[in-house]
DNA sequence: TCTGGGGTCCTAGGACCC
DNA sequence: TCTGGGGTCCTAGGACCC
C-alpha cells in the first residue's frame, strides 16, 4: 500500500500560518521576486489567486496585471480583484515541512521524501479492506492540519505512479483511495497529461497518435510506444495498465548539486558573466561541501535569450572538495561563451561521492592504507580519466599534475 | 513576448579499451 | 590498412518534476 502525500499550495499556506490575515485571501508566492518589484516567477499561487488566472511558472508581471498588487490600493478602494504577493522564506518553508516529515515517518516505517511538500509512504500493517484505509488516510490528513496549520491532498493505491495521480485528483485536502484491481479502470478516464511523467511535448505527440486518455495509453500496442518514446513509453504503458513494481524507497544522496541566477536584463558583458559565474561557483562548492559531496565534474549553464540552454561540462581525475577550482574550471568553461549574450547562468558539479573517503589531493593515495578504498582503485583516478587529462593544457593541470605519479 | 531555481533520468555520438 | 564485437566513460541536450 503507497501512500502519497501532497501538501496544498505549500508556499502559500506557509505564508498564511506567518500571517494568518492572508487565510482565504489571494496569495502569490514568487522566486526570483521582491516586496515591490516586477520581476521573478509564480512559485505557488493560492486557490482565491488561480481564480483569476494566475499560475504556477508565470512571470510575475504577468501575474500583476491579472491580480494588482493588494498594497498598492489607496485608502478606500475597492481589495476586490487584488492579492498578496510575497518572496519565497525558504528557510520557513523548510521548518514547517520539517514537522510535516515527522508525521509521516511516525505513520510509516519507509518514506520517500521527494521534495519540501511531497512524499511517498509504504505502508504494510493496514488492510485495503472495510474503511481501514480511509481511516489512515483521514487520521494522516487530521495530524497535519491540527499539528502543522496546513492541508494536505492524500492517494492511498496499491502503487507509487497510482498513488500519486490519486493524490491529485481531488486537490486541496483530499483524499482518494484506489484499491488493488482498481488502478487501470480509475485511470482510464483520465487526459494523458495527468499521468506522471507526461509533460507537454509527450502529451502533443500521444495526441497526435490518437491516444488522449489513459486508457487509450492503456490499450495503445506496447511495441508502438517503446519505438516512440523509449523506455519511458514502455513504463507509460505498464502504469496506465496498473502495473508498476518500483518500492518506495528512501531519498538517497543527491547526484548533482547546482545553483543558477538570472539577470534582470540579458547581458553580453563578459566581466558581467565571469562575476556572476563566480558567485554562483562559491554557492555551490559552499552547498556540496556542506552536503559532505566530493565532486568529479564541474559544469556551467549558458542560456541564451530566449530559451536556448547551453551546457558545458568537464570531468576532473578524481573526486573533490575544492571552491577555487570550481571557480577556475567553470570560469575557463564560460571562455566559450565570452561573446555570448546570456539571460541566465549556472554552474553544477555533478559525479558526486559521499562518505568518510578523504579528497583525493596530494599524498592521499601514497598515504592511505593499502586495505582502503584507494588501494582498491575504487575512488582513485582511473587511468583513462589520467590520460584525457594529461593531454589537456587547461590550468586545471597543474592542479592535478600529481595525479600522473600516483599509484604507476 | 520576454520567466525561477533545484533536481532526475534518458539518449546519442565519440573516444577509447580489450 | 581493413575488419568484428562488446563494453565503459564522457559530454551535450532534452523532457520532465516540484
Amino acid at each position: 500500500m503507497v501512500v502519497h502525500v501532497d501538501m496544498d499550495c505549500f508556499y502559500a499556506a506557509c505564508e498564511r500560518l506567518k500571517e494568518p490575515e492572508l487565510e482565504g485571501e489571494p496569495v502569490v508566492v514568487g522566486m526570483g521576486y521582491d516586496h515591490g518589484e516586477t520581476h521573478g516567477a509564480v512559485a505557488t499561487a493560492s486557490y482565491q489567486a488561480r481564480e483569476y488566472g494566475v499560475e504556477s511558472a508565470m512571470p510575475i508581471s504577468q501575474a500583476l496585471d491579472a491580480l494588482p498588487r493588494r498594497a498598492e490600493l489607496d485608502d478606500g478602494e475597492d481589495p476586490e480583484g487584488t492579492g498578496y504577493y510575497r518572496p519565497v522564506d525558504m528557510d520557513y518553508y523548510q521548518e514547517v515541512g520539517a514537522t510535516v516529515k515527522e508525521i509521516l515517518h511516525d505513520t510509516a516505517e519507509t518514506v520517500r521524501e521527494v521534495s519540501i511538500d511531497e512524499a511517498y509512504l509504504d505502508v504494510l500493517d493496514v488492510g485495503w479492506a472495510g474503511g481501514e484505509v480511509d481511516e489512515l488516510g483521514e487520521r494522516l490528513k487530521a495530524r497535519i492540519r491540527e499539528e502543522v496549520g496546513v492541508t494536505a491532498s492524500v492517494g492511498i493505491a496499491p502503487n507509487m505512479s497510482a498513488a500519486k495521480v490519486a493524490s491529485d485528483v481531488d486537490k486541496p485536502d483530499g483524499l482518494v483511495v484506489v484499491r488493488p484491481g482498481e488502478v487501470a479502470e480509475f485511470l482510464a478516464p483520465l487526459d494523458v497529461s495527468e499521468l506522471h511523467g507526461v509533460g507537454p511535448v509527450t502529451a502533443r505527440e500521444l495526441r497526435e497518435r490518437g491516444i488522449e486518455t489513459a486508457g487509450d495509453v492503456a490499450a495503445a500496442d506496447p511495441r508502438a510506444l517503446a519505438e516512440a518514446f523509449g523506455e519511458r513509453g514502455r513504463a507509460l504503458h505498464r502504469r496506465a495498465n496498473g502495473r508498476d513494481d518500483r518500492a518506495v524507497e528512501p531519498q538517497g544522496n543527491p547526484k548533482s548539486v547546482s545553483s543558477e541566477s538570472a539577470f534582470v536584463e540579458a547581458t553580453a558583458d563578459p566581466e558581467t558573466k565571469r562575476e556572476k559565474v563566480r558567485d554562483l561557483a562559491a554557492e555551490v562548492a559552499e552547498r556540496a561541501t556542506a552536503k559532505g559531496a566530493l565532486y568529479r565534474t564541474i559544469g556551467i549553464k549558458v542560456v541564451e535569450p530566449p530559451f536556448d540552454v547551453n551546457t558545458r561540462a568537464r570531468s576532473l581525475p578524481g573526486p573533490v572538495d575544492d571552491p577555487e577550482l570550481v571557480e577556475e574550471v567553470a570560469l575557463d568553461l564560460l571562455t566559450e561563451f565570452e561573446t555570448t549574450t546570456a539571460r541566465k547562468l549556472g554552474v553544477r558539479v555533478s559525479k558526486l561521492e559521499f562518505g568518510e573517503n578523504e579528497q583525493s589531493r596530494l599524498g592521499s593515495y601514497a598515504d592511505a592504507d593499502p586495505g582502503g578504498d584507494a588501494a582498491s582503485g575504487e575512488s582513485g583516478p582511473s587511468r583513462d580519466a589520467r590520460r584525457r587529462h594529461d593531454g589537456r593544457s587547461s590550468r586545471g593541470q597543474t592542479t592535478f599534475g600529481d595525479f600522473g605519479d600516483v599509484g604507476e
